[in-house]
DNA sequence: TGCGTAATACTCGTCTGCGAGTACTCGTAG
DNA sequence: CTACGAGTACTCGCAGACGAGTATTACGCA
């Protein structure tokens, strides 16, 4: 049991906002969402009150009023705790210090790209690689326009986001390139295991890793 | 509806082995431990079973056989079905041919890197770097130790990841030589604000984008 | 003034993920 | 030859995540 007592990193975000000043949760929701924070961690109605909760359960906000304001549905406003500020530096330190890398689902796709056959698997990085340029654009003009809004500061996760969106494409660009030139080794060897369903001889290479 | 009826990645990983030859769910396990799948998918005792009941269920495998070998408890065989086959492949199609791009929590942390002071976010950042060195060297290591043993497409997802991990590792030296540098403007804004606990008077920021 | 739609602020129940057990067996060191 | 630890092959139950629903109010607009 060395796991964070709140694990979910909905957690995370609601502390960032409670921080700046108590709410409701349905105002924590709106705040982020408005902020932009919904596009890195989608918000999900389901999660925000279940979490809310924990994270009272644990010491880390407290309830501090229960407005009943206009007819509206009676709101419970919770407040940041010591104990929660704490936890909310030390989660923070935690994702900046540590590369934990929950193994990226491509990854997974490429060690079995060997299904799909060579051609497919040309089509399909190409999408793949379109998606990252689109990707790439839209952060890029992000950036040109918060520039000058913003202090650096907010918008390096967004730098970084660009930086490793174009490192993928580069890299996905480069495979791409070796496919499609026919310099990838045994390229051939894989088309007609595609085509036959037939593996060449070389399969001692299971046992080891 | 849109989405897959198995939707673990686990289920992904079942199908991959089990498109070879017919196995027990124990068995599945093994062969992806000893193979080296569990670094990138950890293979989680508890979901499996419920992971291939699921598959059973949509028809993409069949229990061919309860065998009662030896001494020991029950085991039932899987097969996979053609739907099985069908549903993996549209599945590795879909994993390399989209980037959904789960967003990585390391952009969560940056994104409140600002609670730290920038002293404690150098040093964080620094530990980070090492890390991903490691994980670098690592890799490098394995792909030479495989390199003569296997196709090279078997290897792609390791030398994927090692371009990512480089990529990063780049990054972060930049954005650590802004800071140590001071090259970073708002640098001193920065840590007044985290020894004070007080914002400078450009809030205005926040309603927008 | 009446009506449809959007926003507000949740609640509920299901379904999944998974840690922690369980029970049996085999090899082997003493 | 027997006790013990490591492997084998699961089962169980609970905690969390989340979608979909609900009830109320505010607001545009015809």
């Amino acid at each position: 049991m060395k796991r964070r007592k709140v694990g979910n990193v909905l957690g995370l975000a609601v502390l960032s906002v409670v921080l700046e000043r108590p709410m409701h949760p349905y105002e924590m929701a709106a705040v982020l969402k408005q902020r932009g924070k919904d596009a890195d961690l989608p918000i999900k109605w389901g999660s925000l009150y279940t979490v809310v909760a924990n994270l009272e359960k644990h010491g880390f906000v407290e309830a501090v009023e229960s407005v009943k304001d206009g007819g509206r549905p009676e709101r419970t406003v919770y407040r940041i705790t010591p104990a929660g500020r704490d936890e909310f530096e030390d989660w923070v330190r935690e994702l900046v210090g540590t590369v934990d890398r929950e193994p990226p689902r491509f990854k997974a796709g490429l060690s079995m790209i060997g299904v799909l056959g060579p051609d497919q698997a040309i089509g399909r990085l190409r999408e793949r690689l379109e998606q990252l340029g689109a990707r790439a654009e839209a952060h890029r003009a992000a950036l040109e326009q918060l520039r000058p809004l913003m202090p650096r500061l907010f918008l390096v996760e967004v730098e970084y986001d660009l930086a490793m969106t174009e490192a993928e494409a580069r890299w996905v660009r480069g495979f791409l390139e070796e496919l499609t030139t026919g310099a990838l080794p045994g390229l051939d060897a894989w088309r007609r295991y595609h085509e036959t369903g037939e593996f060449p001889d070389d399969l001692g290479e299971f046992v080891e890793r």
